[in-house]
This record gives structure tokens, C-alpha cells and sequence, in this order.
DNA sequence: ATTAAATATCGAATAATCTCGATATATAAA
DNA sequence: TTTATATATCGAGATTATTCGATATTTAAT
């Protein structure tokens, strides 16, 4: 435990979560499964950029992504990820 | 609640934590109070990249610092970011 | 006042990230 | 098969991160 590839694979979960947009978009996923045709209106930001930025969640597990016709729907990939971003949005809302 | 600065906090507090280099420091000091000099000759890393990421550390509210004459001590700055460490630890254990 | 140890800052090179518009590809409907 | 919608990829310019060696600064001891 605590070994090279635990401290990897946290430091590219952070980095994932290291960036204003992404954490906007996954705090929209947060109400339920969304297709990025709905997301990227809403963020203001171009298609390809929450393209690319969607993918990336998604390779980091922090979200899953399932086919629906031509759209893709995306949710939060299990629990645990929850209670993370809960402790972080916790510690934000007293630390800042 | 949930509005842009909490989302400029929570990203800058995830970018201090996506580098492995920094993530390591905060588990070092984890064991206690330590300072850059014991610091950097454990980690490998030259003493100005590591004097740099301290400070970032600081900057971003995970470590807290005080002089002890010609040295400076770190330490995890608050039990809140101890209890997120644990929440990232044990993802990483079980999703990687 | 010199010296020694610890830390900070500077300048620079390389690599990675951000963000876009343009274009390509995939999927389903008409 | 053409069309429409959603998503992916490409190429590129601008900004930021990584990391170093060299030098400066701070603090305390001699």
C-alpha cells in the first residue's frame, strides 16, 4: 500500500478534477445521467473542448459513459467517487 | 453554495495534489512535523523543485509551516484535509 | 563579523495543458 | 441512400507546469 502506482494513479484522479470546467461538468452528471449535447450549451465552452474534457473523466474513473443511439450518457462511476467529491465540496465550503 | 469560487478553490486544491512528486511530500509529512532538508534527499528531487512545491502546498491550504530557527517545519494543515487524504487512499486502493 | 545550514528566487529549457475552429466519423431516421 | 444529430479527432497557438543549476537570502552559531 502507499506504493508508486497508488501515488500515480491519485495524482492523475486529481488532476482530472484539477480544472474549473471539468468539475462544473461533473457537477452536472451529479443530477443525473446527461449527453454532452446537453452540457456544453450550458457550460459555454466548444464542443470539442467538453469533448475532449468528458473523455478525460472518463479515462481518470470518475466517470462511466453509456451508448444511447447517437448520444452518449454519462454518470458518476460508483460510490466512492460520490463521497470524495462530497468531502471535497465539504472541505471548500469552510476552508475558502 | 456550489458557485465559481468554490470551483476555483476545489480545482486548485486538486491541482496542488496532481503531481506524485507532491503527493509524496504530503504522505511523508504525514508522519509528523519535517522539514525541506529532510525532505528533498528522500525524495530525489533537486532542493529548489522541492523548496517550489512546498510552497505550493502551503499556498493551496494542505500544508501549514512554521519556523524553527534556520529550518521550517510542515505539517498537514487541518483535519479536514487528513480526512480527505483517507477518502483518496483507500479509492485509489480499491479502483486502480 | 564570518561561517554554515536551510530555504528562496531567478532564468531557462522542455513538456503538458487549454482551447478553439474545422473536419471526420458514427448512429439513426426519412 | 441521403440527411440530421451527436460525438471524436486534428492541427495549432497560447499559456502553464516541470525541473534544474546557480545564486541570493535568512537565521543562528562561533
Amino acid at each position: 500500500m502507499n506504493d508508486n502506482t497508488d501515488l500515480k494513479w491519485r495524482a492523475e484522479f486529481h488532476k482530472a478534477l484539477s480544472n474549473p470546467v471539468r468539475l462544473q461538468i461533473v457537477e452536472m452528471v451529479l443530477d443525473g445521467e446527461m449527453c454532452q449535447c446537453d452540457i456544453f450549451p450550458a457550460i459555454g465552452h466548444s464542443q470539442s473542448t467538453i469533448s475532449l474534457y468528458l473523455s478525460q473523466l472518463v479515462r481518470s474513473g470518475i466517470l462511466a459513459v453509456r451508448r444511447d443511439g447517437t448520444r452518449k450518457l454519462y454518470t458518476i462511476s460508483n460510490p466512492g467517487i460520490l463521497k470524495a467529491l462530497d468531502i471535497m465540496r465539504h472541505l471548500a465550503s469552510q476552508a475558502k
